[in-house]
DNA sequence: TATTGTTATACTCTATAACTATA
DNA sequence: TATAGTTATAGAGTATAACAATA
């Protein structure tokens, strides 16, 4: 399942949100899958190129959990685009460094990136647009800034062994 | 992980859409969660009282699997809002009726889904928020109408077995 | 003691397969 | 043959726990 569908009388926001999200996450998953990245590949790989940072740093930024980084280092190395390298300040932390291919590639990506937002705004005038993302950027400030605890859902700490 | 956070240069689409419809969506699971429901429970609760649905009919309004109709029906029945019915005219079908206890829940819920819209659209002026709920619509329409299938996680047949 | 990164794994969600009964 | 509903379960995604090295 993807979203709740529009109530006959009104399309309510849970559906326009969901739905936009949905799809475009979809379509980003699928231009960018024609290199060879996800979408956190891509992420880390931009946010890595600005500066120095640790798997920590870039887990924060693109808001994964830092097991869900090793995993997309993982990928990015094997992949050849970028390699963990020992931080000088900090003996724990890897600096993740973008290799000459991994700057290409992100380089690829970030085109791609840009034109399947160009593409998912096309029903849009240009300012139209521009609208909608300042609308939308207000509405992350307000009420919508942070997630609410989950209710039910919420994964209870695990059985602990002896 | 929720959504992929905002390169330091530009909050992009993809960031605003899976952050708002995030926060939006635990802000309702939390609300809808005080009087006992899912947001697919109050779904179905809102189009079975509409008219006489099927729960396949249903399935497809709010977008889920049949499965899980089953489930979420399951749940309607057991806190006593809800009860399948055979179909007058196909003896495969059951009607989702909802009791009189359900269609208080029902405008209840529907109460509790109009304020947390409400309140997420709080940053913006009453006409600010028609012109994103109009904006979002008309993406809709546009290239963000239909997703793409999944690129690589998608989900291969099950191994048959014998 | 707290933190970085790692491995291993358990939990949740949801779709797939197979089935029964009808059409 | 195809469809409505059901059960059981596999697969993906992701967080939790525990750990080693270091702060």
């Amino acid at each position: 399942m993807t979203a709740m569908a529009p109530s006959r009388t009104e399309p309510d926001l849970s559906f326009l949100l969901d739905h936009t999200s949905h799809v475009l996450r979809t379509r980003m998953a699928a231009a960018l899958a024609e290199i060879g990245l996800t979408a956190r590949m891509h992420c880390v790989l931009v946010h890595a190129l600005e500066e120095e940072r640790t798997q920590i740093q870039l887990a924060e930024i693109g808001d994964m959990d830092k097991t869900t980084m090793v995993v997309t280092v993982d990928a990015l190395e094997q992949a050849g685009l970028a390699e963990r390298r020992p931080s000088s300040t900090d003996r724990r932390a890897r600096i993740i460094a973008v290799t000459e291919k991994g700057a290409e590639v992100a380089a690829r990506s970030q085109r791609i990136a840009d034109r399947v937002h160009r593409e998912a705004l096309d029903a849009l005038s240009a300012e139209e647009g521009k609208t909608l993302v300042g609308l939308l950027t207000r509405l992350t400030e307000g009420h919508l800034a942070t997630p609410v605890e989950a209710p039910q859902g919420a994964r209870r700490a695990r059985q602990r062994i002896r």
